[in-house]
DNA sequence: TATTGACCTCAACTATTGTTGAGGTTTTAT
DNA sequence: ATAAAACCTCAACAATAGTTGAGGTCAATA
């Protein structure tokens, strides 16, 4: 690992740094800047040069990836901020608190689910008309059209 | 709706039954198929008609994939089950507990990101070296390469 | 029997999230 | 000054999970 002196600790970082850094590969990075997720200066030469803060936007990045958020919607979240500056509390916070919705929102759903295979498991049901997962708009909780039950004939 | 005559409640199912009954889309029957996700007899006309039991695959199928399960694991797991007569509790009872596993897992996983997100949140640690958000490969336990400590200067 | 709706195949296309490679340029280190 | 390592763009490819459409056939109803 590059050892970073200390006249060098404002220095602007190269995409290969950032890479190293955040773990994520370069070209990643290239892709996360065509989608507008980061940003980079150029050197006169065009090679990216990267403000520290990035090394924090990728960070987020990839912890609202983690909670199921696809990049649009980080990019809308992060479009509203600044990207000359670091990230303040305050910014983190008004992201984080509408993510944390979403998030758990996935794990209620998830419970949920989860809640109805060991019952589906332990009670015998599947055999039931009234089992969740005969009835899988219930469960599923698509979009449109009311429950259809599924028919008698297909039980064991 | 088809109302279903007495004399035909055992008839196979034509696709438009099976999407409709199911809530999933034709072509999506047909894709799932070139998957071995689900198998179908032909007329001599060459026109798809399905056992019931079709029905309660597409409604696993669907769960699964709410546990966040890609498909080609579901089919690893269907395979292993017969396709000529309904499941059985047992049958299911197989897929679901494996399947549980890991919803747990992924439960367990996003409910350590909510924790992480809502005390940074709360405590301003994002200035922190400590916070787990600037140390992603803690949090975000990817592969390989220990943590990575970020740089003190992209603080607020 | 004729017609209409449902069905068939196959290829191409969509969207997401990137990765890979070719061909060429810049930066850094010696 | 030169060579190696890192960088650049752009296009193509990959995997996942399907959808759409063209061109043609089948089957149920009037």
């Amino acid at each position: 690992m590059t050892i970073v002196k200390n006249t060098e600790l404002r220095r602007e970082l190269t995409v290969g740094e950032v890479a190293e850094r955040s773990g994520v590969a370069v070209s990643t990075l290239h892709f996360y800047e065509t989608k507008g997720l980061i940003r980079s200066n150029r050197t006169r030469g065009n090679q990216r040069r990267y403000p520290r803060g990035v090394l924090r936007r990728v960070a987020v990045i990839k912890v609202a990836q983690r909670t199921g958020i696809p990049l649009s919607e980080i990019q809308d979240a992060l479009s509203v901020l600044p990207d000359d500056r670091p990230l303040t509390v305050e910014d983190w916070g008004r992201l984080s608190e509408s993510w944390r919705e979403q998030l758990n929102e996935r794990i209620t759903s998830l419970m949920a689910l989860r809640d109805h295979l060991t019952s589906c498991i332990g009670c015998g049901c599947l055999s039931l008309r009234e089992c969740p997962l005969r009835n899988p708009h219930d469960v599923l909780s698509m979009e449109g059209a009311g429950p259809r039950l599924m028919d008698e004939d297909s039980r064991p």
